[in-house]
DNA sequence: AATCTTTATCGTAATATTGCAATATTAAAT
DNA sequence: ATTTAATATTGCAATATTACGATAAAGATT
């Protein structure tokens, strides 16, 4: 035991509940909002952005990459990371329909 | 080590990480969406719902609660969960602004 | 070629999460 | 008062996550 039962879950919950995972540490939140200030792809210097050591930097980046939120690209010796659209998108839509479903709730609730 | 270190995030970054990293998980995705669809908050079977025995989805529904997403009230020998709308909103709010964000990004990107 | 810079990987310790059987709790029903 | 039903708590095993020092890898600089 101790290992998430994913096989229980539609494609859909296991999807929304692994993006949502992996931004469920604030380090991982930073490097997003990070990257979408910078509004560029240039960078180099995330580590230097995180109260971190460089290892735990990278183990999140990574995180973030197999999940498809953040692109990574060899740029010399820097590597370039930026946002994927798309999986913040996926999330944001995710959010607004489940958002208007509940304006729509009757008021028949504590 | 192993633990978070929350303290040199911002409040705002650990609020959204809390909420997110509690929806991280696909048996609190799907509670959270059987509370939504059954549209009222007189429940008592959200066990029977899921694929998982009662003691794990009883500490599932107490981490929805901790963190604010859930609503539970006792309501006779039953327990009566429901959405905290203002949570859902919290992360809808979220996300609909850095979507915002990414859209008025400039095109110099990967 | 030697060195520097940047990022990744390995190894490991500390802690957290997941899942469930057994048991407890609490209120309703008989 | 006993039993039933619904939920919570405890205890524990398996696994995952977080963090970082040490080290490796690979391109850039000198």
């Amino acid at each position: 035991m101790g290992a998430t039962k994913t096989e229980h879950f539609t494609d859909k919950q296991n999807t929304i509940a692994t993006l949502a995972k992996a931004l469920g540490h604030p380090a991982r939140i930073a490097i997003v909002e990070y990257l979408i200030k910078v509004d560029t792809c240039i960078c180099g210097d995330i580590v230097n952005e995180l109260p971190l050591a460089q290892p735990t930097v990278s183990q999140h980046l990574k995180e973030l990459k197999n999940t498809g939120l953040i692109k990574g690209s060899i740029e010399g010796n820097a590597i370039c990371y930026c946002i994927n659209e798309k999986a913040i998108e996926k999330l944001q839509t995710y959010f607004a329909n489940i958002s208007t479903k509940l304006t729509k709730k009757k008021e028949n609730c504590c």
